[in-house]
DNA sequence: CTGTCAATGTACCATATGGTACAAGAATAA
DNA sequence: TTATTCTTGTACCATATGGTACATTGACAG
């Protein structure tokens, strides 16, 4: 299954076929379908992997209180848009999409990230519409990321937006 | 061909067969081929004609000079987000998808789409920067409005945004 | 050694897809 | 009227896909 995953991420996307993930894997279709009972069952499977590697990977980037909102951003942009990451986002994104195209699935992937994205910039930004804009902001950085190449527009954008909110005066709550 | 268009609207992408089509259109997969040339030549003509669209889609959408930021982006945000237009929404962001699978008429479509936007919001906000932010914004507010429903997430955010660049100290350039 | 059962390859099936061959109208120029 | 060209339906083809049938292999218990 470790591996199965690893061909989703590399091919940045869950439209990879049973044989091509089959000839990637080292295995056949007729094995997959065998080992593990169809197509969607290694998507589910798949899916629940790359949660749990993900959840892991938050936890693993848990900042020390008092961190600057500036420098976990700046952190959490270095590592979304890592060239090693790249398949990640790509997946991660194919899978926003499918969640708009009707998978049950996806969807609830996609509410978890955002929870847990939530979760975290809240403790560096406790105002939730700071971090409901710093969120949309995010995600549209990574857009333009993917479709431009470009990592540093969406670092200046976010590095606009956390300087901004550092000299806000602020109600705490 | 107008036709063909309003069927990949109505699909919410391009993703629609030549038999799925012609059904919508009223026709058949052969008249589809005969008339336009293939698979490759409806997608080429039904782009150009969304391009063709958009364009006057914005030509009409000019704001009188003096508009503030504020209204010209809750404007297009209302636009953008219209029940209406959310065929052409998904439409467009299927294509900024597929601008990063390999498209480069995808790719075409997205950078003169960006352009646009580039040059209608550096009237009303004549900072590089900070277009270059909302943008950005703006295109991660419509992926959180596919994927929740939520007009509202986006509109605050937006509002947010304009309401500090207005208080802003502005060097204008 | 022999029976049993999991592991695996090969060949197949049904469906969907983009596309073509061909023939039968339907219109039109001569 | 006749020859030609345009239009269109039907049947087909090749490929890709998820999935199954069946036979073969190999290990292991008795």
């Amino acid at each position: 299954m470790q591996c199965c995953l690893a061909a989703f991420i590399r091919a940045g996307s869950l439209d990879l076929s049973l044989d091509g993930l089959a000839k990637v894997v080292g295995t056949s279709k007729r094995m997959l379908i065998h080992y593990f009972g169809g197509r969607d069952a290694i998507e589910e499977k798949a899916l629940s992997l790359l949660e749990d590697r993900l959840r892991a990977r938050f936890r693993a980037s848990v900042f020390p209180a008092g961190t600057t909102l500036r420098s976990v951003v700046a952190a959490l942009w270095e590592q979304t848009t890592s060239a090693e990451n790249r398949g990640v986002l790509l997946l991660v994104t194919d899978l926003t999409r499918r969640s708009w195209s009707g998978s049950a699935r996806a969807k609830h992937f996609f509410e978890e990230q955002q929870r847990a994205w939530n979760e975290l910039l809240l403790e560096f930004l406790p105002d939730p519409d700071a971090v409901e804009a710093l969120l949309q902001l995010f995600q549209g950085a990574v857009l333009i990321y993917l479709a431009t190449g470009d990592r540093e527009k969406g670092k200046r954008a976010l590095e606009r937006f956390t300087a901004i909110e550092a000299k806000m005066p602020r109600i705490k709550k």
